[in-house]
DNA sequence: TGTGGGGCTTCCAACGATGGGAAGGTCAAG
DNA sequence: CTTGACCTTCCCATCGTTGGAAGCCCCACA
């Protein structure tokens, strides 16, 4: 089947297919007289087994070995167990800065007044002069993304007039 | 000041700063004789407010935003709180999503051995033929990057032989 | 048989925030 | 004057994903 099937009924956009296969995820695929890429049911199978890893928060690093665990048949299931112990772990420590955060957040807005009146203590605590806070998470990129909004994206800022 | 303490007394790394002139966030920074840029103790108060306000979650584009409520004399603390509690919603999504991630990996754990034999819940639960779950979330990046290692990164896997 | 539209191919760029590093200028202490 | 720490700009990489351009392929319909 071409690579359009095989991605709507793996749920994995054919883009991300090719890139999958690009970065060495998946073997090459096999190729159609015409050139298309051709895939058969155990292709799909693997495509739907990557992408419930993803939404399971592996990253592609992980989900090839999740991969390799998986056409293991000799493997033991400790293994597996272990790895998947390790991730939710590392889920668990991203929940928990989070939730500091919100709890951080929520602490500011209850003392916010939330009127018409422009003292604020959320900007304040953001402002704040004394304590500086900086080393809280020394080294810690942190980050995790967007994901909440699919749409509006583009041209982000490209401005470069803010402050200025 | 140079950017190096300017950086230290911040807790920005003095390649952010010039990142975030760069795109606009803050202002062009005044310029020593030397070419250097120079910064007075107001900068390193905004850096500062940048730092904290990356460390809540915020992006640096709401960071733009943040900016802008701070400076603006005029805008009631109901704009700010506002601000806030929308972006606490949004790290509360993102928190349940994680969660439901824990929670079905969790019980995938739970019904797997452990032990040396192969057979376990928890890769057939991603193998799994039916259901699909292709529709759980069935447009969402959901992303949130990596945190926790920061080392052992390159050659990610160029291989393109693995179940092959 | 021609044609149109959709699918496929590859390649290149962008997103966001950050770090690494090269090539070169500046400064202060020895 | 040299040395080393700092600064400058510029480019590249990360990670997963999407968008788009230029060009080929395939099928259905007229």
């Amino acid at each position: 089947m071409n690579i359009g099937r095989a991605a709507k009924i793996s749920g994995v956009s054919p883009k991300m297919i090719r890139y999958y296969e690009q970065t060495g995820l998946i073997p090459k695929a096999a190729r159609q007289d015409s050139g298309y890429r051709d895939y058969d049911d155990a292709d799909v199978h693997r495509l739907r087994f990557i992408r419930r890893a993803r939404d399971l928060g592996f990253t592609v690093e992980q989900i090839g070995e999740l991969l390799g665990l998986w056409s293991d048949r000799s493997r033991a299931s400790a293994d597996v167990k272990a790895f998947a112990l390790e991730h939710i772990e590392r889920l668990k420590e991203k929940m928990a800065e989070i939730e500091a955060m919100v709890r951080t957040l929520e602490t500011l807005a209850d003392h916010c007044h939330g009127d018409d009146r422009p003292d604020c203590p959320i900007i304040e605590g953001l402002a704040e002069e004394g304590g500086a806070t900086p080393r809280l998470q020394p080294r810690e990129p942190r980050r995790f993304g967007r994901s909440g909004g699919q749409s509006a994206r583009r041209h982000a800022a490209s401005s470069s007039n803010r402050t200025h």
